[in-house]
DNA sequence: AATATAAGTCAATAATACTGACTAATACTT
DNA sequence: AAGTATTAGTCAGTATTATTGACTTATATT
């Protein structure tokens, strides 16, 4: 009966806390290199996939994600706005936004940026089933709020 | 047919290098307070949970998980030290190793410091079959080598 | 005895992030 | 129209985390 529920105790959550740490670190460290390269860090990686994937999104919104004051974040994008990675374009319907955008520069430098981690990733999926895949997607996106 | 194989395509590889830095942030800021009260950073929570889960854990072992430097590392153990939440055993086999341990102490503000992290993750659980838990641990493990 | 491995150390520097105190522009509220 | 809230940006100083490079010490392996 207990079986049934070992997945909810304190030992496998510990261990999930573990899973998030290292995913994160070693998918993130795939693209060390890329990134040396080309005179950036860790935090311009963070910046990147949040506006590749997400066109437009703004400052708040990234401020939210990442948990980072303003001004530690500005630093960030003022970098990639000098490399002319990213441009920042007025709210049309809300004056005050600044919606963010990858330039075509910053497209391919994301293609190489995230290709390892990309492969990473789809060697993981291809050695899972989609359902799994599924279930993994969502229960993510549980964690997160 | 292609339908089949979409969890494999591209887009999707994106979103989860977002899941995967989102799930680890807002997991880990869970915890900011309790670290504050203790003078404590971020990089003594990752050593943390390392330990915890893994006793007698050595230090070449850590490096490997944090892919940070031991000089890095080695302030973080000497801040622990100081604060005897963890000790450090040398390695009755080889002993060049020094295996780390949470004390007393330790367990106890370990308890603390992933209180609310267990939460977040338990509450996720419990809108999760076992089988999406089980799947959702398994892919994680493939993305980490 | 020579070499390799595990860990620790000193010093300097770089990268990331924080606090606090502001400004400016625009939108919302009454 | 005036006051308030929101969104974004800025300046200055400091803290935390991590890096590079050059070493040392102890122990294990060949």
């Amino acid at each position: 009966m207990l079986k049934d529920f070992l997945y909810l105790k304190e030992k496998n959550l510990k261990d999930v806390i573990e899973l998030l740490l290292k995913s994160y670190t070693c998918s993130f460290s795939d693209s060390e290199q890329t990134l040396k390269r080309n005179s950036l860090g860790k935090a311009h990686h963070r910046l990147m996939i949040l506006v590749d994937n997400k066109p437009g999104i703004r400052v708040t919104e990234i401020l939210n994600c990442l948990k980072i004051t303003k001004q530690s974040l500005n630093r960030v994008i003022q970098d990639l706005i000098k490399k002319n990675l990213i441009n920042l374009v007025k709210g049309e319907k809300d004056g005050r936004e600044k919606k963010i955008y990858l330039t075509t520069k910053g497209m391919e430098f994301s293609n190489n940026l995230f290709s390892s981690q990309k492969t990473r990733i789809l060697s993981a999926f291809k050695k899972s089933s989609p359902d799994e895949v599924l279930y993994f997607k969502n229960v993510l996106k549980r964690i997160i709020e």
